[in-house]
DNA sequence: GCCAACGTTGGC
DNA sequence: GCCAACGTTGGC
């Protein structure tokens, strides 16, 4: 059987809850990504694939940016928060036998070389249409073109724009 | 802290 | 099924 095709996933979290640096230093190497109570969100979630490759972006802070390459390290499975009644994502709704909500596993790959703030990715015409950038975004698992993954990776590898230049 | 954008809820 | 009200997200 044919491989799936790849594909690529931004993910974002607020670095004061848990950040790039927190997801590197975990001592099991990886996380899982529970919480996530939308259900579009929750669809990505469910599509991706142990090995698909995620960028990493630090929402709700100074300098919102992506700053990191993780990967999928397990598909997704029931997210438990959803069950316990003390829990803040608790969702009465979602029951263990047909559960609503689910969560995946990623770990970190690295960090970019550096990181690259909201306001430079909005500058470059070749990342139109990317959702992240869009205005009013709220999603906080998304998936990005194959290229638009590509172009953020070696973006990373670039110079930052001269002030002046702005 | 403000406010725009968006999803969800609930009255009708 | 429409839509106003509300809550949340997240950039600024």
């Amino acid at each position: 059987m044919a491989a799936r095709q790849r594909r690529y996933w931004v993910m974002k979290s607020e670095p004061d809850v848990y950040s790039f640096e927190d997801l590197q230093n975990d001592p099991e190497g990886h996380e899982h990504w529970d919480g996530v109570r939308n259900y579009q969100a929750r669809n990505f979630l469910c599509s991706q694939r142990v090995g698909d490759p995620v960028l990493f972006y630090h929402s709700n802070t100074d300098v919102p940016a992506v700053v990191g390459i993780a990967k999928v390290v397990r598909e997704a499975y029931p997210d438990p928060t959803a069950f316990d009644p003390n829990d803040n994502h608790f969702d009465p709704r979602s029951n263990p036998d047909s559960p609503t909500w689910f969560m995946t596993d990623i770990a970190a790959v690295r960090p970019l070389e550096r990181s690259l703030p909201l306001r430079e990715l909005q500058q470059r015409p070749e990342l139109d249409g990317l959702a992240l950038i869009r205005k009013g975004n709220r999603l906080s698992v998304m998936e990005i073109s194959k290229a638009h993954y590509d172009f953020i990776v070696s973006l990373a590898r670039k110079k930052p724009p001269s002030p002046s230049s702005r």
